[in-house]
RNA sequence: GGGCGCGUAGCUCAGCGGUAGAGCACUACCUUGACAUGGUAGGGGUCACAGGUUCGAUCCCUGUCGCGCCCA
């Protein structure tokens, strides 16, 4: 093995033998435990999200394998309408063409070319994470499987009646054409303008004043609210205005929803173009308007002079047609929320078109019984809230889109604008055959895609071949269905997880999972958002293989939604990163995700901390490199225990059998971080730090017995830890096994076979544990005083040992090599009862003193002062356990075992400290 | 406005009714033979603030302040 850890060799090697010899493949062996991959964006790249999340799942997968679960990883990618999309859009800009130039089937061909030429990228990314996933049998969004349960849910949905074609209003994106949901829409505060419109009373008597953000939109005004309790315009509601600008005459009406401080108390209401007046223009029963084209340009329903216009130059024509006829009263600066679509960042309009939707009332009051009844089981539970929050105040679920690319619904219009819903078009003719009396039709199919979610909200069930019923039998729907955990972000806990819930019940009465492991969202380390326009994304390939400054700053400066902004990320980039990005291996970067997945909702992504546990997995490797130098032309024959001779090796046993059961109880409770915290203190902190250790003097000893069993434990722990390891770590801990196996007879082609190791099959000795603790005391207290006493690490000591019960000459007897060898000790000589201490620096251990005689070594000074600060302390600690004891309700009402444990605490300090004060008296009188 | 959550070491975070922890960063000493991606020792915290419950509160309860996110 190579001097230091070196992960760009050994990953690649790993992994393409793994997925060759299909040991990611269900083993169709033993309880079934499957996971379903979020599926990724086909033509997308890697992110941090991404990366963490998959490690997470890998992590759960490799586990339960090597627990002898029948695993299954299902993989795929998805569709991703909108986002594909616009991406194939941009490619055909600079050939000067639209997809209305290309038509729809050439259009979808040069989607489906995309998709050939970038559709594996993400993949080849998800392998060089580790992931080790049933590549098998992954699945397209696309594909005829998930295309036929995609036309069977659509058909059997309309069939029950639970989905209808309805005009409403909806989130409308003008560039791309096309409806979008809430969820896609974000809104943030921009800085806006708030004017205010006189509109006259049609007698010409009075007038009152709107404020609007949207002056343009008043061309569609079908009334101006006022709260009813208003007194200022109490005399007024029912009276018509004349709208200006426009012929119209719109009523003034009385609603509790205007707020009565805001602006001047009077709103306008424009019932095609605002969601709030929209739900006031259906409690008043009055007809909306709608003033623009798809692509928010004024249409004919408005004056002749202002069609044609877009939104914000009719805004413009508007108010200087208002201030020419003296009605503009005010215009002041105004923050707003305006909603922008998350993928364009093109403002949204909310329009009125004709769109196809899934009623929800019902579907949701399933869903949300089956997480109330714990059918399905969120962790962190807390998220439960968000679900019913969001379940409990349900919309209808819009799932039409003015895309092509997406499964188009099966929906066919006659001439008079009827709609059959069909499996195929044959079943459409043949419903208007039938419904025209036998008469021949001609119908136009459904030009509408379905939204993504939708075949998402599917994914579950139709990945294991439904509704296909050999589909299902080849797949294991029987046996995978529901699955074992879904891991996810919470942020699309409405848009999939909730769906996929209802819809899976839906169709197979079963839930879609057992357990939802929802994950915090990953950000830089001073917890912004990772975003393209803010500079700061992270690519894990990068940390993975490193990258130059220059090849950085390029990658997060080219393709800006805002050029103007890249010589800011330059620079930040440039600072946070003078070097560029390290190395640091697929090991290191689970191993950090792992660490950092704990129950919050951020995970503060920091590369130096990514930077210890690269150094982590060079302690491991040197580890590994140790153990195989001092067992050279040393093995066992498969199958053979080690003897645990020597206490060292009794103890290090039973410390990876406490550690082992930590990992098993925080497996259960999705701890990644308590769990990869737990197997690096035992590594570094026992294994490293003392096991091999105490080990050296061992195998340098002159007891072939210990020799022989300590080299055997040596082996047998290292190999147990890189098992236990293995699920976060699989790389490097293959790499070493490969060396290490055959040193203990293990044939088994690779570690991720082995079983898991188990707390169970280790046996906890506890007096080995209390005979290591007592020589790790002694060893870090003579360390103490040399290192205080600034006596240089190589310079060896005598020790001198007085008082002592008979188990700490017993021990000091036993564990004299290990002394000598960790405390540099050059002697080891017990004073006689009686026999004259000489100056010394001392340590108390319960009964025993440890000296370190003066003479030539030791400073007396600084021996006194050492040992009045030390003194001072105890006699801190003193106090306080007399403090406690000494009130008379903690005696009574305190557990008696925390009263005891007190009482402990207090002797035993008092003994050290009495020690102290004799040795500090004999010092004072030198 | 409604909901959820968070304020613990310089930074990123665990912990949790009974002696405050980790990683990174920091200080001193050390290239000894697994590892300088290292070793040994060390410094650093009135656990946001104020009340309350309790023998005992960083932890439970209430309020205040500050900061996020989600929904209106």
């Amino acid at each position: 093995m190579d001097k230091s850890f070196e992960p760009g060799q050994i990953e690649s090697r790993w992994y393409a033998q793994w997925e060759a010899n299909g040991w990611f493949k269900p083993s169709g062996q033993g309880e079934p435990y499957s996971i379903l991959l979020p599926p990724p964006n086909v033509t997308g790249t890697l992110h941090m999200g991404h990366a963490f999340q998959h490690t997470i799942m890998d992590t759960l997968i490799r586990y339960h394998r090597m627990r002898g679960c029948d695993t299954l990883w299902q993989l795929g990618t998805d569709h991703a309408g909108i986002a594909t999309e616009m991406v194939v859009n941009r490619l055909l800009a600079p050939e000067g063409k639209t997809r209305n130039d290309l038509g729809r089937d050439a259009f979808i061909e040069r989607v489906w070319e995309w998709k050939q030429q970038s559709g594996d990228t993400i993949e080849r990314q998800m392998r060089r994470m580790g992931v080790s996933g049933d590549w098998s049998r992954t699945m397209f969004t696309m594909d005829e499987i998930p295309s036929e349960a995609v036309r069977e849910t659509f058909v059997r949905l309309f069939e029950q009646g639970l989905i209808y074609r309805g005009q409403k209003l909806v989130n409308w994106d003008p560039v791309l054409k096309t409806a979008i949901s809430d969820l896609e829409v974000v809104s943030e505060e921009e800085d806006g303008k708030l004017w205010s419109i006189r509109y006259p009373l049609a007698d010409g008597s009075d007038s009152l004043v709107v404020a609007t953000t949207r002056p343009e939109t008043m061309l569609g005004d079908v009334a101006v609210a006022v709260h009813p309790e208003d007194e200022r315009y109490a005399h007024l509601v029912g009276k018509r205005l004349k709208l200006p600008l426009t012929e119209r005459e719109i009523p003034i009406i009385a609603d509790t929803y205007v707020e009565r401080e805001f602006g001047t108390g009077c709103v306008k209401i424009t019932p095609a173009h605002d969601f709030n007046d929209y739900a006031i223009g259906q409690r008043h029963n009055l007809a909306p308007i709608n003033i623009f084209t798809d692509e928010a340009k004024i249409n004919d329903s408005a004056p002749e002079k202002y069609r044609g216009q877009d939104r914000y130059a009719a805004r413009k024509s508007v108010l200087a047609d208002l201030e020419a006829a003296g009605l503009l009263v005010e215009e002041k600066k105004h923050k707003l929320q305006v909603p922008r679509g998350d993928r364009t960042g093109q403002v949204i309009e909310p329009y009125l078109t004709w769109q196809w939707f899934v009623k929800m009332d019902g579907l949701a009051a399933r869903g949300l019984e089956l997480v109330e009844t714990g059918k399905v089981r969120f962790v962190p539970e807390n998220w439960i809230s968000t679900y019913r929050h969001w379940l409990g105040n349900i919309q209808d679920w819009c799932i039409s889109r003015q895309l092509w690319w997406g499964h188009r619904i099966p929906a066919w219009y006659d001439e008079a604008g009827n709609a059959y819903v069909a499996r195929s078009e044959e079943d459409a003719i043949a419903q208007a055959t039938a419904k025209h009396g036998g008469a021949a039709v001609t119908l136009r199919r459904e030009d509408d895609v379905l939204e993504t979610w939708f075949s998402s909200a599917l994914w579950a069930h139709s990945t294991l071949g439904w509704p296909n019923e050999k589909a299902m039998a080849e797949r294991g729907f029987d046996r995978y269905l529901p699955t074992s955990v879904l891991v996810t972000g919470f942020d699309i806990i409405f848009f999939w997880v909730a769906r996929m819930i209802m819809l899976t019940d839906h169709f197979t009465g079963q839930v879609p999972f057992k357990d939802v492991y929802i994950t915090g969202l990953v950000r830089d380390k001073d917890g912004q958002k990772m975003s393209k326009s803010k500079g700061n994304v992270l690519d894990p390939i990068d940390i993975i293989d490193g990258i130059e400054l220059d090849a950085l700053v390029q990658k997060r400066t080219t393709g800006l939604m805002k050029p103007q902004d890249a010589p800011k990320i330059e620079k930040a980039t440039r600072k946070d990163y003078p070097q560029g990005i390290a190395a640091y291996g697929a090991d290191a970067l689970r191993f950090t995700f792992a660490s950092l997945a704990s129950h919050g909702r951020d995970i503060k992504f920091d590369l130096d901390r990514c930077g210890g546990y690269k150094n982590f997995c060079n302690k491991l490797w040197n580890a590994a490199r140790f153990a195989l130098m001092n067992c050279e032309g040393f093995s066992v024959a498969a199958g053979t225990a080690p003897a645990f001779q020597t206490e060292a090796e009794r103890w290090i046993v039973a410390r990876l059998q406490r550690c082992l059961a930590e990992v098993e109880a925080q497996f259960t409770a999705y701890r990644f971080d308590l769990i990869s915290q737990a197997l690096y203190e035992f590594t570094w902190n026992e294994f490293c730090d003392w096991f091999l250790e105490l080990a050296k003097p061992a195998l340098n000893g002159d007891d072939a017995a210990a020799v022989a069993s300590t080299r055997h434990t040596v082996l047998y722990v290292l190999e147990t830890l890189l098992r236990a390891l293995h699920p976060l770590v699989p790389f490097i801990t293959e790499e070493i096994w490969q060396n290490i196996a055959p040193r203990l007879g293990i044939a088994t082609p690779s570690v991720s076979l082995r079983p898991y190791p188990q707390s169970t099959d280790l046996a906890v000795d506890a007096a080995a544990e209390g005979e290591i603790e007592w020589l790790k005391a002694v060893i870090s207290q003579l360390r103490r005083i040399r290192s205080e006493m600034n006596l240089a690490p190589a310079k060896t000591i005598p020790l001198l040992l007085a008082g002592g019960s008979a188990s700490d000459r017993a021990r000091a007897g036993k564990f004299a090599a290990a002394i000598a060898f960790l405390a540099r000790v050059e002697s080891q000589q017990w004073l006689q009862p009686g026999q004259a201490e000489p100056a010394a620096s001392a340590a108390i251990i319960g009964e025993l003193k440890l000296l370190i005689p003066l003479a030539g070594l030791i400073d007396v000074g600084a021996e006194k002062a050492r040992l009045a600060k030390e003194i001072a302390r105890l006699e801190g600690e003193i106090a306080k356990s007399n403090a406690k004891l000494g009130t008379e309700t903690f005696v009574a009402n305190a557990p008696a075992a925390v009263v005891e444990q007190e009482r402990q605490r207090l002797a035993d300090h008092s003994q050290i400290l009495a020690g102290l004060r004799e040795q500090a008296q004999r010092l004072a009188a030198l």
